[in-house]
DNA sequence: CACCAAAATTATCGCGCGTAAATTTTTGAT
DNA sequence: ATCAAAAATTTACGCGCGATAATTTTGGTG
């Protein structure tokens, strides 16, 4: 255990007295050298302090063992939640991830997707912000530099393939739920939603509404950016206030909102729940991590995030051993799981 | 904009008609070189497809201009969002954030400070997990390596610097004003703290009861680990059904814990706020994102997340300039501010 | 116009490691 | 003991850039 400091391989090579290449051979993996000198390798490493300089050795490798993950909001439990996961399983293949948020802001997006490429990681796990047309081509440019799978957040034609969930049927299974127990639910969304998927589910509610012959009504609260809470609060109190609500049941486009609204609620002393002496009824789409906390606990469709994570992150990896291209790009969505509390 | 892709400073150099040195200079410093030509380099720069390969600037910089920035749990919405105002901080300030967080498992947070020391950081800023004292050799060592400054959670002696919140200025008020307008408050707490800071409050809630002569009643919930919504709803839903709060005033280790505090007193049917019809009064300590949130909205001791955040960068960039050495060892705390609300 | 300091250029080395080719050693079977 | 295959070694080059020293050019001054 002396832990002597050493400067390079080639200082470990002599001190351990194992040539450089087969050292090299030995950190690219281990297996690629015969048990009996890795055992030896692996003494020395005991002894000596020695790691690779990343930054050698990542200038000369054609591709890195980095793996860029990028999610639209850290802050927001959803994402902090699905990148954890992603995360974890990067790890467990080898790979070294690096986690990277533009908190909503565009021109901080293109500045990460810069330092991506600049990264040269084996690839990148994309989940984009809701954009401007405008800016697609800036995604576009990005993908033919780097092996990009989207998720989350679909955009047509772009990434070598697309994981994220199926906001149809979240939609479709509390509206359904809903419907089969009580009114059918109006839809409560923001007016200038920061996430594309919110203008899916809207558009799936419209479908499912009419779909089952009754009539869509949509309710919009204020606001942009990224306090859905806030916004979700005050559209709530808002609506409420007013009388505007059409029917007693409610179906918030996420769960974020749906927080905002069951606190409006509170705040107005109504009741909401399923049974006979409440008020309205409040459903949503997530299942957040803090959904099953709020008062009351929220009915919601839950995204399978164990799947999202692992589909993404299996596609990955089929994306970089197949040398970063796909043969064709294929969108896996992976579908809503009901879970009944006791707001809805 | 013909935008052709450069591979090397060698070429952007005959492209722009600069030398390469001068370019080197540039793109280390865009004053160090005369106006006039730095204009032509950023023309140039217009022109032609190219970035500097951040894997050989690094290798051949002494010090590189990456900050790293470690966290508990990044899914943790009060760490998220420290970690957000950190890393904007740090990109005002010319320097290129890596997020990273051991999701609570010591051998991560071992695994991450390895990858740091190799990645040649200015500097790190540092929120230790709550570790066993045998593990503080580790994180010994890795002070000696890399420039560090603690923040959140402070480790005797280790770092450059401490910044943190001042754990007995959370308590001291909100026991203060709690005793003040009614019952003083019994503490609500996880028997197995994950974060070291439980303890101060904990040590800060007894001192500050005995202070003003009142005993002292700490309850605990158990359980390990970071889900503490839910540790705090079963501690909670046990204590409430064998009746065995001591008074009718609670005081919450932290904001997640009353979280599920609030949720248990919403299932069983308990009006919890400062109201004449209540029946009781739960507060807490950090103001957690979603405080404002909850149902009743939880009044609670704030963290001051602009000062803590600004104050670590300002001193990991003092640590920085000043060589990776700083004079004397600092501690600053941040103090509370009592936030109320209607929960009590 | 000459003068001089500042700035840019040329030339050259070093960083730490990947990688390839040619050579030598080791291995496990006959 | 023999031998071919596998593995390790020696040698050498290249990656892209930082940094230095010696030289030339620049731009403002008297």
């Amino acid at each position: 255990m002396s832990h002597i400091k050493l400067r390079n391989m080639e200082e470990f090579a002599t001190a351990s007295g194992i040539s450089r290449p087969t050292l090299s051979k030995y950190f690219n993996d281990p297996d690629s050298v015969r048990p009996s000198t890795r055992a030896r390798i692996e003494a020395a490493l005991e002894t000596y302090d020695y790691r690779p300089n990343i930054y050698a050795v990542n200038q000369n490798r054609k591709l890195t063992k980095n793996v860029g993950i990028v999610v639209p909001f850290l802050a927001d439990p959803f994402f902090a939640e699905i990148a954890r996961n992603i995360e974890e399983r990067c790890l467990e293949a080898g790979f070294q991830p690096s986690l990277f948020s533009p908190y909503g802001k565009p021109e901080v997006e293109n500045a990460i997707l810069d330092n991506l490429r600049a990264m040269k990681p084996a690839g990148v796990l994309l989940a984009p912000l809701g954009r401007r047309s405008s800016d697609r081509k800036i995604i576009e440019d990005f993908c033919r530099d780097v092996p990009t799978i989207l998720f989350d957040s679909n955009i047509e034609g772009l990434g070598e393939a697309f994981v994220g969930s199926d906001n149809a049927s979240f939609v479709a299974q509390t509206v359904d739920y809903l419907h089969r127990t009580g009114d059918a639910p109006c839809f409560f969304e923001m007016a200038q939603p920061a996430n594309p998927n919110a203008v899916r589910r809207r558009d799936a509610y419209v479908a499912k509404m009419i779909e089952i012959g009754l009539t869509p009504h949509v309710l919009q609260a204020e606001g942009t950016g990224w306090a859905f809470e806030e916004i979700g609060k005050r559209g709530a109190l808002k609506l409420l206030r007013a009388n505007a609500l059409p029917t007693r049941t409610v179906l918030c486009s996420n769960d974020r909102l749906a927080i905002g609204f069951l606190s409006a609620c509170y705040d107005l002393g109504l009741k909401v729940g399923h049974g006979a002496d409440c008020d309205l009824r409040v459903a949503s789409n997530d299942d957040h991590p803090y959904a099953r906390y709020t008062c009351p606990a929220l009915t919601t469709a839950a995204h399978d995030y164990e799947a999202v994570s692992r589909l993404a992150v299996e596609m990955l990896l089929k994306l970089i051993l197949s040398g970063g291209m796909l043969e064709k790009r294929t969108e896996t969505l992976v579908p809503a799981r009901l879970v009944l509390r006791q707001s809805a």
